[in-house]
Order: C-alpha cells, then sequence, then structure tokens
DNA sequence: CGGACCGAAATTGTATACAGGCATATAATA
DNA sequence: TATTATATGCCTGTATACAATTTCGGTCCG
C-alpha cells in the first residue's frame, strides 16, 4: 500500500508535467527567445509527445505569465521589461517582509543547522567559482528559509515570481563583486536568524534583494538581455 | 476585415474559457463543497462538451489553487482554513500598499469621476440593499482603483488571491454592519484620492481588510462555512 | 471470519482525427 | 499600380478513440 507512491514518484509522472519544465526551462534560460510563437504541432513533435498534454502544459505556462495567449494564434513568449523586474523584486520583498516574523517564530536549531550546511556546501561552490551550482543552491537556502514561515499561500506567490526571477538570475550570479557580497550576506542572514533579530533580518534582506535588482537592471540594460521578436 | 473581430468577441471564445468560469463561480459559491472530486466524464457531460477543453480548464483552476490534482485520481475541490483566510488578507494589505504610490501618481480627474460614478451606482445598491449587486460592484470599485496603479505584475497577484476571497465575499457583504461601514470608507477612499493623502489611504485601507478579514473570519467560525468532505 | 488475490468497471492519461478560423499569396479588376 | 476578392494552407479548437492505471467487489483459501 505505501510503497506504491514511490513508484509514482519516479516513472508515471503525466508528460504535461515534463513539457511544462522543458518549456519552462527554455524559456528562462532564452532557448525560446521573448516574442517567439509557440506552435504546438512543432513543439509537440520536436517533444516527440501529442498535442494534448503539450497544450495543457502550455496553460499553466500562461497562468504562470510566462506566455500569452492570442486568440486562434497560439501561445507567444511574454517580453520583459525594466519595470517587470522592478515589480518582481517589489513583491520578493514584501512577501518576504510579511513572512519574517513567522520565520523567526517557527524557527528551529535543527533548521539552523540545515541552513548552515546549505552555507557550507556554498562556501565550497563559491571558492571554485561554480556559478551554476551557485544558482541551485541560492534557490535551496532561500527555498529552506521561506518554507520554515509555512505560510503557504505567501509561499505561492514568492514561488509564482521566481519563475521570472531565474530568467535573469544567471546575470546576477555571473557578476563577481555581487556574488562575493551575497555570499556574505547568507552567511549574515543566518547569524541574524539565530538571534531572532527580525529588525536585522529585515534591513538585510531588503539591501539584498535592492541589490540583486539593481545587478539585474544593470545586466539588462548594458547586455540588452531583454528583446522582442516580433516574427 | 474589422468587423470579424467584433463576432469573435462573443461567439468564438474558447470553450475552454467558459468552463473555467462556470466551475470558478461553482466552486466560489460552495455548489461543488470543498472535498469534492471532479470526475472528467461526468462534468464534461453535464457542460456538454468534451474532455478537452475541460482538462485545460481545470488546469487553470489547478494554477489558481482552487482544485488540487493527484495523480490517475483527478482534481479535488480544495478545503480552506482560517490561516487561508488571514494569510489572503495580509497579501492583499500587502500589496495594496506597495501600488498606493502610484495609484497617487497616476490618478486623474477622468478616472475620479469614473470611481464616483461607481459609487453612485453603489449608493442606489446599498439603499436597495441588493447584496448581489454590491458584491460585484464592490469588485468594480477596487479593481478599478487597483488598475490605476499601473502595476501589472501586482495586480496579477491581487487577481490570484481574489479568487479566494470571493468564496467568502457573500458572507462579508451580508453582514449589515459592515457593509454599511465598508460603504462609508468607499466614500472616504475617493475623497482621500482626490487629496493626494497616501498616509490616509494607507491606514484607511489597512483598516478597511483588517475589518472584511474579522467579518470574514466571524463569519466562517460561527457558521462553519468551511467543510472538508472526505468521499 | 478475515485477508489476499483476481477481474471488471471506472476514470485518468495520451494520441489522433476532424472541423473551422486566420493569414498569406495570388489573381482579378479598376 | 493599387486595391480588393478569393483560394489555399497552416494552425488552433474540439471531439473522440484508445491505453494505462486505479479502485472496488467478489471469491477463494487459510
Amino acid at each position: 500500500m505505501s510503497f506504491q507512491s514511490f513508484d509514482n514518484s519516479l516513472e508515471s509522472r503525466p508528460i504535461r508535467d515534463i513539457a511544462y519544465e522543458q518549456l519552462k526551462h527554455a524559456i528562462i534560460t532564452g532557448q525560446i527567445p521573448a516574442g517567439s510563437r509557440i506552435v504546438e504541432t512543432i513543439y509537440a513533435d520536436q517533444l516527440h509527445i501529442s498535442r494534448t498534454p503539450l497544450r495543457e502544459a502550455l496553460r499553466r505556462l500562461e497562468r504562470d505569465g510566462l506566455v500569452e495567449y492570442v486568440l486562434h494564434r497560439g501561445v507567444v513568449v511574454r517580453a520583459f521589461t525594466i519595470e517587470d523586474i522592478d515589480e518582481i523584486f517589489t513583491i520578493r520583498n514584501a512577501m518576504m517582509m510579511l513572512i519574517l516574523p513567522s520565520i523567526i517564530a517557527n524557527v528551529t536549531d535543527e533548521k539552523i543547522k540545515e541552513l548552515r550546511d546549505i552555507l557550507k556546501q556554498m562556501d565550497t561552490e563559491y571558492e571554485r567559482a561554480d556559478a551554476d551550482a551557485l544558482a541551485i543552491s541560492n534557490r535551496l537556502f532561500h527555498g529552506t528559509m521561506e518554507h520554515i514561515s509555512d505560510k503557504i499561500r505567501i509561499l505561492r506567490v514568492i514561488d509564482s515570481q521566481e519563475e521570472y526571477i531565474k530568467r535573469f538570475q544567471a546575470t546576477t550570479i555571473a557578476s563577481v563583486v555581487r556574488r562575493s557580497n551575497a555570499h556574505q550576506e547568507h552567511h549574515e542572514m543566518v547569524d541574524l536568524l539565530e538571534k531572532r533579530d527580525l529588525e536585522g533580518l529585515k534591513t538585510l534582506f531588503h539591501h539584498h534583494f535592492e541589490e540583486s535588482k539593481e545587478t539585474c537592471l544593470n545586466a539588462v540594460r548594458t547586455k540588452k538581455l531583454i528583446e522582442i521578436h516580433d516574427n
């Protein structure tokens, strides 16, 4: 009775989920540039699936805001503006401010240890200057911290914004200076959390997101990462 | 060439959209109680559509958080807890605080007039004690106000939370006392907006949401609106 | 009497078929 | 040449058919 669920977790995951993740990844990494039209038949062939699960995946992407539907024209990958980035980080920061009290209220010694373990891992990745690994660990660190709050709805909001941020995460972490500061800030976060210092954490997180946002904006402005393909 | 689009607006709206709205409405009003399983074939027959568009509608509801998917078991209408309501209003309030400066910055005389027109409509509905009409106008009023900010992402977050709130809106508006206070507060909002009084608006909105939340919580606690059907 | 195993019914997951709309190209007309 | 009519093809919208999986009832055996 109980081990059946383990089987499921691996092999009988619906195709739509896989399609969803693949497409999401392709959009986030820019493989499918903004403005591109996603023609169902073409992508269904490419992913070796039928249109049905593909369409269901597209509906989720639509709801995520990564693509846009046009009647009888299908989906188009959405373009991003400077204002978008600003809003995304604003929301992110506001949500963090909302859950910080709960994080402090719920945090346990085990959770602190868990965070420190992640940090230890990140230390080595930082020394190796392994940006890809850091990007993943970074998400893990923030995710672990946020989940302590147990505010599932707010976490859902954060998660939905996350999709957009990922798109630019590579650029943020690519900045050597920012990477160094952010790494240090992560350590400070756990220190402050251990001391249950709400105000300190508020200030630090605000600063942390503000810096990330600026790095993003700079990267975007200079490299013109945001492109609109008419097509 | 141009009038073709008018045809579309009415008849060629995808069935999935209609199915989505019908199901959403049924869930929000409690016609389909929390915990119910939504069997695709049954609902497809009932709505006189095929499973394909129905499934796409269900994916959107899933993303909205109104239903939950279980592998090979289909969707189940989600149950709501006191904590959910608290979080929802917390998010709502935080988002409003974020966009209020933009609302003040962007507001025009025409927009103020638009709001006053809605208020005038609401006055008559209030006198008639037409709760249903008030519920709709209430949404229109808040929506109009929020859209002045032009912060599309934050509006999207507000909108996604709205789905949950609607579920309890009926009970909020059912309270005679609350209805009276809320009605007065709506007038004050426009007055403060006309004066570009940011702090006043912040305080008023905070109060407004806090009161709505309490009314909701009371209604839920006493009437036990939140039911979990095992099934 | 209870539990385990088997099979049928129910229901989801996926593929395919078909109908219809929209766009583009081509032809026709002024 | 410009502009409109028309036809064709691509692609989406929807329905249906088929496959896979779960659930549940029943029967058999301990």
